[in-house]
DNA sequence: CGTCTATTTGAATGTACTCAAAAGCGGTGG
DNA sequence: CCACCGCTTTTGAGTACATTCAAATAGACG
């Protein structure tokens, strides 16, 4: 009997080459390095709308998305979740604040893989290799980050358009209502500007 | 004859052991390691209004403050300065974009350090403890600037009120149109929030 | 199929902006 | 030392962008 099924196969030995290749186009591992970095993650399927990290936890990640979309979101005191990050395939997500601040949620099903802070901190350590390569990660993010902010002071119409030239794949993925609070605007504003872009 | 000045005197050897001391209080220098990174920066005095750095050159720095404030901020395409960080005594700021996306300028005399892009690389790439404790600046300037994204979403009166709080010391050396700047708003907006606050 | 959530639509409102003009303030030269 | 100039800040009126609230419609999932 075949069993069938949308879902991609889980093969737990192939997902962690994804990372290595990603380690290994900023620095090359060697034998023991390599070893040492899969020792400490952890690789996993999660589902549509599953949690993976929540905020106000201790238990930090650094989180890989290998396939489908997750988002990173905060909520603030009105309990209003505002989206901070999307993320797709071979995007890191999480949050290095302790406490953590954002939560991250499964927008598809799809899989990840968890660094947890502390492994983070050892790999960092130990050698010096993972130590450029996460410098180099977090350089970008804030790159980006500051990208992101500067782009906030033009007008929600803008955002949008500036959102879907540069997240085509993931408007298909995604309720409206997150990509208002990612443009941060509400959903029924966005709602108007989409109408007055098709008809204006 | 005696020069009067209200500007601090300037001492070439001794500012540097500023950012010695910053640099040792994450990781320990050796004799190696202070006199290398001593021979690739440059110390220097500023006087209100230098532009330090400017964007669209290829030529970029990190900067440390070691007295005095100063400003980093990009122009927009309407040719509209917006301040993206203040920064005042111990304070890196700089622009890792390349060209540079902003520009930094003195808004009071003061001295500080500049770290050309090129011999931060080579810092990095020599020593491990450089690379660590730029990991270390970068990470945190990029929680910052997600607190500061994060707050972008408050109202002006509440983001003033927080900056008020934040940065009691800058608000007498800083005009207010560059904290309305700072603030995401007009300088004649600011001016009627601060009206409101004083009698409401 | 029915229920629950997401999206659309409209009216009233609020927050912040633009433009224009007046008032304040600081530095400079006579 | 004062007067003037340029720049910053204040003030007001009118406007634009985005929100809130309410209700109708559309879609998704069990």
């Amino acid at each position: 009997m075949v069993v069938q099924s949308n879902s991609s196969l889980y093969l737990p030995g192939m997902n962690i080459d994804i990372l290595l290749s990603l380690i290994n186009q900023f620095v090359t591992l060697d034998e023991e390095e390599t070893a040492f970095v899969e020792s400490l993650v952890v690789s996993r399927p999660c589902k549509r709308n599953e949690v993976i990290a929540q905020s106000g936890k201790s238990s930090r990640y650094m989180i890989l998305v290998l396939s489908g979309y997750v988002m990173t979101y905060y909520t603030d005191n009105e309990g209003v979740d505002h989206v901070v990050q999307f993320a797709g395939s071979s995007w890191w997500t999480g949050d290095q604040n302790s406490p953590a601040l954002y939560s991250t949620r499964a927008l598809t099903d799809g899989e990840i893989i968890l660094l947890p802070k502390a492994a983070q901190d050892v790999l960092m350590e130990r050698h010096i290799k993972f130590e450029r390569y996460f410098r180099h990660v977090f350089q970008h993010a804030l790159m980006r980050m500051q990208a992101r902010f500067t782009e906030s002071h033009r007008t929600a119409e803008e955002r949008y358009l500036a959102f879907r030239a540069r997240y085509a794949a993931l408007e298909q993925h995604v309720p409206q209502k997150y990509i208002a609070s990612y443009l941060g605007i509400t959903p029924e504003f966005l709602s108007k500007v989409r109408k007055k872009l098709v008809r204006p």
